[in-house]
DNA sequence: TCCATCCGGGG
DNA sequence: GTGTACGGATGGA
């Protein structure tokens, strides 16, 4: 028997000879890739009988015979267990292999006797990861044998796993990489047509950009290769040797894997870089996901657009839009419609395209160890691999942890929601968060307070659960809506939980601020474990309500929400009182404008609040924003929900709402809408900003706009013959298809809308068949420009006319 | 007001 | 793989 000390990264399992074989993906402390694999666990799930029925022994006699496979029960055991409040006695049943799992409880949950079938659908890896404990990026000490198995890393069996106190991972080796496409101006990306030309990878101590056409350079980092086939044996090549842990992408997910994928293909190479000498593959589901055995594929922007996009400034999560936030860096500018050409026809230009290349690769690179502690701590606190972490959504973070926390507590896990009881759950709608309208205008001087642990404090100050929700013991209600109420006697699991969540992160807390008092150097760990747990107590409400929750509970999402609208009331009458002018408040959040007070008398607003509130609840400084400008969505005079704009001290952009101008508006209503904001609250000059559209108008009138600017996008979702509405990117699409060209679904239709007195549709055109100057001017004026700014001198006191007047606008002064 | 349709990120 | 999936806005009816 030897020892040895491992993480782990991931898991899958095998059966062979009939028995079910776990393997981890796993690293050893002298940083080795070993696989550990584990033949002594068995499948199981429960079975809760109805009142006092006899079920073991039909159970074990239980037997499925298909062509390839057996299903049996192997043995059973009585147990006890918590169910929903409730001690309940039920059946625990082991069967051969997990399949046989989802195959007998689909036999078992019709038999009449039988209440439910319990977690029956547990992915057996998850089962044997929360059951032995193995915590995935937490150091173990592992007893066993080394095998002699063939396999491109050593194989460990397992015997016995036991945690060490040890937390830091050192050596955790992540690769970023990025690739550059041939892609025609104008031309949808085309994966089975254009080569990768460019291939880049960063580390802390590997930089390396690939390209197969040779220029003058002093870039170290370039190394030349002949062609495609060859750059793509170097990405296997490259990855084999270095050996990384973490193989990190900016939406690699939807775009360099499987374009890469694609490519080797194409040129039957296989791509067999797993610790198993598997292949590169998709694994199912809606979205497009890449994954290697061992590897963990980390799209690092799938999880900021997850997990922090919500709390981010920025409204689009562009590569530099979100570098800039995060890193303060951003891509270099060069106009990535001038590589093709280059790399068709001026050679020398490629230098400056292979370092934008590496430059993204190190955006992603930095990126990825910017979030590499919270994500290690969401892996942690959820027993959850990264590569799923990476993926999933609040709910399924908050039900990961749950389901790790209920053998502790001895409790079944609540089934998931059947079809039926999904579409039920979906119409269930109950009254949210209370919203302020904002009145449109600009104002100036605004301070945003938020409530960040508003629900989490209230549900467990309040015991709010299933488990509580109208118990036998208390029957009085005791909810702001007096619908419902809550067990004042027991403590409820899921608000245990939370209180469990909340009292650790203070303590973690206090720790940090000693650390800080004794001078210290910030420990990063702390610091994410801190996010983490905020982040993980914030989403149980959500996941409370949210209808394919185990958990679910609307009751209690109802109760919540009522509570906090109490709250929140009382903070903005008193604001009122105050005599602070309250602009927008949303759920948790309140946008006061100071109007003749004083910075300081907002900070010290809210801590005489916070004085007066229970517990752990809290009213925080968000930010202060010397300007910021609210508009309406609709015409009338209600404010809107959520449309935004603020310019903070630093001079970063918030803007929320408007990214009603996507891809399917053309480039120049973009551009103006960024433009007039922009001058807005930088530079406070409305004059400036209106003859900025007036003479973009003009412009457009005049024919001056490049037709690029007034390309419209939009992407055929389905086959041309199911469309029942022929809008204009379905005409276009039929003249494509007249004209022999090749679309489907995905096809990405570029039109320009050209003059004339005909419907839109027919006088929407490719682009190249319209020549400069062909595009309607109207059209471009009314539909696209105006629209995209109009709400915008709406709040500053402008009609549409105003926009439309020829004469330029002389200062008015007073601008606020 | 409701139902169907599209976007996002990447080149 | 004991699975499995968004959320929001728009615009036409």
């Amino acid at each position: 028997m030897q020892e040895i000390k491992f993480f782990v990264l991931d898991g899958t399992y095998k059966i062979v000879y009939g028995k079910p074989e776990i393997i981890l993906f796993a690293k050893t402390s002298d940083n080795k890739q070993i696989i550990v694999k584990d033949r002594n666990f068995e499948p199981y799930f429960y079975v809760i009988p109805r009142e006092n029925a006899e079920l073991q022994e039909k159970l074990e006699r239980l037997r499925v015979e298909e062509e390839n496979e057996n299903y049996f029960v192997t043995r059973t055991e009585k147990i006890k267990k918590n169910f929903i409040g409730k001690e309940i006695s039920c059946i625990k049943v082991y069967t051969n292999i997990p399949a046989a799992v989802a195959n007998l409880r689909e036999i078992i949950k019709l038999w009449d006797n039988v209440e439910s079938v319990n977690e029956a659908d547990i992915p057996f890896i998850r089962r044997y990861l929360i059951d032995k404990n193995i915590i995935p990026l937490m150091w173990y000490s592992g007893k066993g044998d080394f095998s002699n198995e063939e396999s491109r890393v050593p194989v460990f069996e397992l015997k016995t796993a036991e945690k060490t106190d040890e937390e830091e991972l050192q050596g955790l080796k992540v690769l970023a990489f990025d690739i550059e496409t041939y892609s025609p101006f104008d031309m949808q990306i085309d994966m089975e047509k254009n080569p990768i030309i460019m291939l880049a990878f960063y580390a802390n101590d590997f930089k390396k950009v690939f390209v197969w056409k040779k220029f003058q350079t002093n870039l170290a980092a370039v190394e030349f290769v002949e062609n495609e086939q060859e750059l793509i044996e170097k990405f296997k090549q490259t990855i084999l040797e270095y050996k990384p842990d973490i193989l990190a992408g900016y939406f690699s997910d939807g775009f360099d894997l499987p374009y890469i994928k694609t490519r080797a293909d194409k040129h039957k190479i296989k791509l067999d870089i797993g610790w198993d000498s598997s292949e590169i593959r998709s694994k199912s589901g809606r979205e497009n996901t890449m994954s290697i055995n061992g590897i963990t594929h980390l799209d690092i922007f799938k999880f900021i657009k997850k997990t922090m996009g919500p709390t981010m400034d920025t409204d689009s999560f562009d590569l530099s839009s979100v570098a800039n936030e995060m890193l303060g860096e951003e891509k270099h500018d060069v106009s990535l419609n001038e590589l093709t050409h280059a790399w068709d026809n001026d050679n020398e230009k490629l230098e400056t395209f292979a370092a934008y290349n590496l430059h993204d690769s190190y955006l992603t690179y930095n990126l990825s160890m910017k979030m590499m502690q919270t994500i290690i701590q969401i892996v942690r606190i959820s027993c959850i691999p990264m590569y799923d972490v990476n993926r999933m959504g609040f709910s399924q973070l908050v039900e990961g942890y749950i389901m790790n926390q209920a053998p502790n507590f001895n409790e079944i896990a609540a089934n998931k929601p059947s079809n039926d009881n999904l579409a039920k759950r979906r119409l269930n709608s109950f009254e949210g968060a209370f919203v302020f309208e904002p009145k449109p205008g600009l104002y100036k001087d605004i301070v945003v307070f938020d409530f960040r642990s508003l629900y989490p404090s209230i549900l467990t100050s309040h015991n709010v659960g299933p488990d509580t929700l109208n118990c036998d013991c208390c029957v009085k209600q005791n909810t702001p809506d007096n619908e419902n109420w809550f067990c004042t006697k027991k403590k409820g699991f899921i608000p245990f939980l939370v209180e469990n969540l909340i009292k650790t992160r203070s303590k973690i807390k206090e720790q940090v601020k000693k650390d800080t008092l004794a001078g210290n150097p910030v420990n990063t760990a702390l610091d994410a474990q801190s996010t983490t747990l905020k982040l993980l107590a914030n989403s149980f409400y959500g996941y409370l309500g949210f209808y394919a929750a185990r958990w679910y509970s609307v009751e209690s999402a109802k109760s919540i929400t009522a509570w906090g609208r109490v709250y929140i009331q009382k903070v903005i009458e008193r604001a009122l009182k105050e005599g602070f002018i309250v602009l927008y408040s949303d759920t948790d959040s309140v946008f006061l404008a100071l109007g003749n007070k004083q910075r300081e008398e907002a900070k010290k607003f809210a801590a005489d609040i916070n004085k007066e509130l229970p517990g752990v609840m809290e009213l925080e400084f968000e930010n202060f924003y010397p300007s910021g400008i609210f508009v309406s969505a609709k015409m009338g005079s209600y404010g809107a929900k959520k449309k935004y704009a603020l310019i903070s001290e630093q001079g970063n952009l918030k803007i929320r709402g408007f990214e009603t101008v996507r891809r399917n508006w053309s480039l120049i209503a973009k551009e103006v809408q960024e433009k007039v904001l922009d001058i807005i609250l930088r530079e406070h000059d409305k004059d400036k900003a209106l003859n900025y559209v007036k003479s973009t108008v003009k412009d457009i009138r005049s024919k001056k706009v490049p037709n690029e600017l007034v390309v419209i996008k939009t992407q055929l979702q389905k086959e041309l013959l199911d469309y029942a509405a022929r809008g204009p990117h379905v005409a276009v699409a039929q003249r494509m298809m007249n004209m022999g060209r090749k679309i489907g679904p995905g096809t990405m239709i570029k039109y320009i809308v050209t003059q004339g007195s005909d419907i839109i549709r027919n006088r929407a055109k490719l682009p190249e068949e319209v020549k400069a100057g062909e595009y309607d001017a109207t059209y471009y004026i009314d539909n696209q420009v105006i629209p995209s700014v109009e709400r915008i001198f709406n709040v500053l006191g402008y009609n549409k006319e105003d926009l439309l007047e020829t004469k330029e606008q002389t200062k008015l002064g007073g601008f606020f």
